[in-house]
DNA sequence: TTATAATATATGAAATGGAATATATATTTA
DNA sequence: TAAATATATATTCCATTTCATATATTATAA
């Protein structure tokens, strides 16, 4: 009998993609019915606890590259889902604002991305659902340095 | 003083995308020096404790897109890392062999991605990192039904 | 100051990825 | 068994992303 473990089981970054992929997935079809596709939805989201973030700042956030930031968010100008404003003091910079129809789009998802996260954590207590949070924050912040 | 939380610091889902990009980027690096690129490198890695799986197999595991799995594939295979055989039961279907050349590549890496792991967990104790990882797998079933 | 380097964003060509569909084989049904 | 349906993989076409670079502005150095 083997006790063997296949290497992606026991690789933090496959076990991080895929349950990434797996959470993600699931809710594209809430998001999709909604009429956004998931970088809309994540850089909406990014913005709904604080907008008039410079491009750069936003892709901190979000993790794209840059060319694919700039035009995703040009794109979701043309669509009345954003504004973009020069900056004042920075003029090479551009401030990043939610418009009215994109904010009541986020509203929307963002009471649906917390029932849908509680159903995926449903097996868990409040403690380990925090306990996982934050171990996933703290490898965050040494990630980031 | 407020101590209101941005919605995406205590998402799940944004704490687990974020989380997994910045692991897989910072072995990007790595990954690139030996020529690889990230997609091959999950591929090799998937199939190193065990090949000769089918394409739709080897898809459950990557969670790529059947067509792009199947084309990068075929690529890998016309730059010697990979082999594919028609099935001997089911004609339909190929099975995907890992070459020599493929083989050595990824157990250089393999070594050089246990290291970046426990780089990455230096913070933690060995019980930590075991309840980390014990989370995702469980994560991984829940979400997988 | 003016020249030089650095930074923020945009753009264009080329590579990549995805949706729909084709092809080949297997399975089921009448 | 013949026809219909299902499944595994490949291919085509188109949208998106990326790499390299351009443009505009700001900061630094001579």
């Amino acid at each position: 009998m083997s006790t063997h473990k296949p290497f992606v089981d026991d690789y933090l970054s496959y076990l991080l993609a895929r349950s990434s992929k797996l959470v993600s997935e699931q809710f594209h079809a809430t998001v999709k019915a909604a009429g956004l596709n998931v970088n809309y939805w994540r850089i909406l989201a990014s913005l709904s606890d604080g907008d008039g973030l410079t491009l750069n700042q936003l892709n901190e956030r979000v993790l794209f590259n840059q060319p694919t930031l700039s035009k995703l968010v040009a794109r979701m100008e043309s669509e009345g889902l954003l504004e973009r404003m020069k900056g004042e003091q920075d003029k090479r910079s551009i401030l990043i604002y939610i418009t009215p129809q994109g904010r009541d789009l986020v509203n929307q998802l963002l009471e649906k991305a917390k029932w849908h996260e509680s159903e995926v954590l449903a097996n868990y207590s409040a403690e380990q659902q925090e306990l996982l949070k934050d171990m996933l924050r703290k490898l965050i912040v040494t990630l980031e340095c």
